[in-house]
DNA sequence: CTGAAAGCGCTAACAA
DNA sequence: TTGTTAGCGCTTTCAG
């Protein structure tokens, strides 16, 4: 009879019993080498470095984990990998993660939105010390659960409204409404908003920006320039498209909730025989890595993804190692980056009024 | 004394024992029930199942695999996650290995190039049931650790010369040959070649192509048309700009062995002021997500990275799960993807000679 | 068909 | 300073 079992056969390393056997010492001693624990003689201790190396020994995680030690995993449940946007939050995440000496399981719940619950359990009560979230749609439910476990996690990008969770998150509002005020200093006045999905609260707060600021400079909110999108290319595609063949007189410039979308415009635009930023401007949201790849480049509100990345690693950091179990809710500045796509307007009938200026940061110029 | 541990508290969850006692058997049973086990009655089965909801239990994986259970996680390990390259690889291996019901640990080696042995041992000892590999710089020293482990793994986009391992990659000799042809018959006969780093297989593959292409068409080789670059745009921005400022003549296209290096070459070209495709063609290869962003849309040679990437995890599941140990090398077909970088060229004192023309796969006309 | 029991590799008391 | 030992939660024989 052939030995092809049928079942994928466990192959099992170097443990820390060899290493025991190997420098002489119970295994108990290695573990305590292997942890750091500070009372261990000099010599043993060598001993025991010695055939680690020489065995190449390397710990079992699950091992370690299961015995109440740590795994030194965090969880990254995100919505899918469709554009730079994860990508570059996922970048920061990373970079921290790595100076802080953790690895990465990543979660995509393209899947199920509603399943989202089983996966934080099955995270919560696996070999995750802690949770990152860049899932915008989430129903809040499973942060209850998380919370009720005390488990760790971190929202990025999103807040949790009612509740207190630890979140990353940046200036959507600030970023939205000196977007808009830069439109209006070039002498835009018909300004189309094209939002997210008004479900999630960065979309709310940015189309909140973009009204306070038309109010601040006495501009009209007109009801049939806001758009009702939901962040995708898709959308935004069609709904400028729908807007240019209809809306007289035309926008003079579209502002996209997010670069998605504004790609989307931009398209629309192209097909309707207008030039960019000759005939319209458009601006959009993120700074994803595309937004200075497209062409004209987009100018657009930089949110800091790789930042917010970071940071909220080092939060989640400080829940896990219990150096700080509050909620913090950390908001992060939006900058303007001023790239191609918009262009002045001239105001007709009307002398270049000198709008009302704020103190403000300075927009960056960039290629 | 207050108790606020300094550690990290495990916090446990509903434990298969607890579902043992809720459901009155004992827990090998539960065991059975979860595994899948066919022989138990219906009806204990029946209860089990709904203690199991009604507790909302979530098997341990660290457990379950320590046993010698499966984990369902299979890593990936990149070099990082700077381009559009590897998310979109990774959307091909995320799609794949949610129908498989498995999940993915991420590891990046931007870090260490050199510590990646470390990495691939961890994972080995691990938790992981299998390893991806999309690391094209790899020192292949741990791929005979690997092997020797018979530890499941698949190189993407990537080939192991000298030892066997599966791997997917994509016809790299043969999209160059035809990306060269095309500008050939386009009326170009001074074509640059920008190369990947030579150390790896697939920019050999692709300078090859191109040479092969020239060679059978009667066009001469020139080594001063050959820059050697490393995938980067930076790389490609530099090398082109160089020798557009000093090659004469000035070539009229440009074959750049990626698509990020492409673009370092358009911009390049641009600073020289020269239009594209007017005055100068660029073709680029991978097709990631940014080659129809940019201006004017890039004309490159597909590979198909999301098919590489579910091939890969297809072919990485069959080793684990025991269906096919035998080392495959699977190769996918690139194709042509004509845009707008492109565009013909007079040749000089020449009629349009009819070109060699091959047999060949149409090229696909996109926007 | 189901229970009992032996680990998987490691950590963390508890002794010594 | 080091050894002994009891689990962590689960899978898997081995007996019923």
């Amino acid at each position: 009879m052939t030995n092809n079992s049928q079942s994928p056969k466990k192959r099992r390393g170097v443990t820390i019993m060899d290493v025991a056997r190997a420098s002489g010492v119970s295994y108990a001693t290695v573990s305590r080498v292997l942890s750091g624990y500070e009372f261990v003689k000099a010599s043993t201790r060598h001993r025991v470095m010695e055939a680690v190396e020489q065995l190449g020994y390397v710990a079992n995680l699950q091992a370690r984990s299961l015995a109440g030690g740590r795994s030194r995993i965090i969880g990254l449940l995100v919505p899918n990998l469709d554009n730079g946007y994860i990508g570059t939050i996922m970048r920061g995440i990373d970079q921290e993660l790595e100076r802080a000496n953790y690895d990465l399981m990543l979660y995509t719940t393209h899947r199920q939105p509603d399943n989202e619950s089983f996966y934080v359990n099955a995270i919560a009560n696996g070999l995750t010390e802690g949770l990152l979230l860049v899932t915008p749609l989430v129903a809040t439910t499973y942060l209850k659960v998380l919370r009720e476990h005390s488990f760790p996690y971190v929202l990025i990008d999103q807040v949790d409204g009612a509740d207190n969770s630890s979140s990353v998150s940046a200036t959507n509002w600030q970023g939205a409404y000196e977007a808009t005020q830069h439109l209006i200093e070039l002498g835009h006045r018909r300004i189309a908003f094209i939002t997210g999905a008004l479900v999630i609260q960065s979309a709310v707060d940015r189309l909140q920006g973009y009204k306070a600021a038309l109010a601040d400079s006495g501009i009209p909110i007109r009801d049939e320039l806001i758009l009702e999108g939901d962040y995708l290319q898709r959308s935004g595609y069609e709904i400028s498209k729908n807007l240019l063949q209809s809306a007289v007189p035309l926008p003079t410039a579209i502002f996209a909730s997010n670069d998605l979308s504004a790609f989307g415009a931009m398209d629309a635009a192209r097909e309707c025989g207008l030039r960019i930023p000759d005939d319209i401007s458009v601006i959009g949201f993120d700074d994803i890595p595309q937004a200075s790849l497209v062409y004209p480049k987009l100018t657009t509100v930089g949110q800091p993804l790789e930042q917010m990345g970071k940071v909220a690693v080092k939060m989640l950091l400080e829940q896990i190692e219990g150096r700080n179990h509050q909620p913090r809710r950390v908001t992060l500045a939006t900058q303007l980056v001023l790239r191609d796509s918009c262009g002045s307007h001239q105001v007709e009938g009307e002398e270049h009024s000198n709008t009302v200026k704020r103190d403000r940061r300075k927009p960056i110029q960039l290629n």
